[in-house]
DNA sequence: ATATTTCCCTAACAAATGTTAGGTAGCACC
DNA sequence: GGTGCTACCTAACATTTGTTAGGGAAATAT
């Protein structure tokens, strides 16, 4: 019963869209409803209200990095590999959805309660997944030692930035991207001879 | 004739706040009129219109980070001191004025054209001061080569983001923060042996 | 053939939006 | 004592907002 019809899909393909370029509430439901080729309030035989598409999209966004980046942190490989390959794969998430990701990591704000207390928890748990690994490499005296919280929040955003400027017909995959990201934050700018 | 009454100041400071923390199109005239006392048409003895208060804003936070950040880039000292000045200058200027910060950083989209091109103009002149840093670094062989683009808005991205968690009164000052961004991202996280 | 479901419509709603017009009370200055 | 300025007011405006009510046509299922 979980399934969504395909015009469904299409009304949350444009959603993730608008919300991503004009953000949510420069977003009217008449813009829409315009977008798709209906009248505004035919949208509501598909979605309840348009704070539950933003939720969904959101959620959905949610769930896709965690699907994704949760089983490396769990691999029994060292701790500097596993960092590399979450930050390449968390790279990917956002460049596959980049309007999708740009609505999760911007328009999360305009989430009304319970659902803003409930998504900044996952945003909060996906941290988390950072830290672990972090922490792992401090302790294998890998990794320089700073807040844990510091450097996640460091890296995350180093990478979620990338949904700004990322162009999917640009020179670099997002993969390379990723990998030069990567490079970049664990190695830092300066060379080491 | 460019001096701006203090009840002026009081609008522009209130609207600061109000911009940062709801955002601009989630703050109604009434809303920012009500924080500060009065009704919503008395604004538009101190403001043209309520554009005119996010121009204002955004504009003089830009202002503000050329000021204090060039300055250092035209040192004539070593790349990579120049570089953890900036660094760390650029976090200072989001500590001290954390919600002007907030609103150049998050809420310049809502601008209008002109205005809209000239600000991301000015975003791109600033952005070229740390490449240019960045560049001179790599040609002194002390940086690693990536695009130069690239490695100025990954460190951009990565203090930029500092202003949704920094806390006035927290454990670190804001310099702290600042030179840990600056070893975290000239260095890396990965120790040198 | 009938019933149900899917997908969209027109029309309307109350509320909120940014902004303007026009006016008033208090103050400073000549 | 009049003039002008500052800082605010009430009232109203045209639009835009998200959403609901109620219905209709076409496809699908029974």
């Amino acid at each position: 019963m979980n399934t969504v019809s395909e015009r469904k899909k299409q009304v949350i393909n444009t959603a993730e869209q608008l919300f991503s370029q004009r953000g949510y509430l420069a977003t009217s439901v008449r813009d829409l409803a315009q977008a798709l080729g209906m009248e505004a309030s035919s949208l509501y035989s598909h979605v309840k209200s348009k704070e539950d598409l933003l939720w969904t999209i959101a959620d959905r966004s949610a769930a896709e990095f965690f699907r994704r980046v949760r089983p490396i942190a769990q691999e029994n490989t060292q701790s500097k590999e596993k960092l590399t390959q979450m930050i390449v794969v968390h790279t990917s998430v956002i460049a596959e959805n980049i309007d999708a990701a740009a609505v999760f990591l911007r328009e999360w704000k305009h989430l009304s309660e319970p659902r803003l207390s409930e998504f900044t928890l996952k945003r909060t748990e996906y941290e988390k997944i950072f830290r672990k690994v972090i922490r792992e490499g401090v302790e294998e005296n890998l990794f320089r030692h700073y807040d844990y919280g510091f450097s996640a929040r460091t890296i995350l955003s180093a990478i979620n930035w990338t949904h700004t400027w990322y162009l999917p017909d640009g020179e670099l995959t997002a993969t390379q991207i990723g990998e030069n990201l990567a490079e970049f934050l664990l190695n830092g700018l300066i060379r080491n001879f």
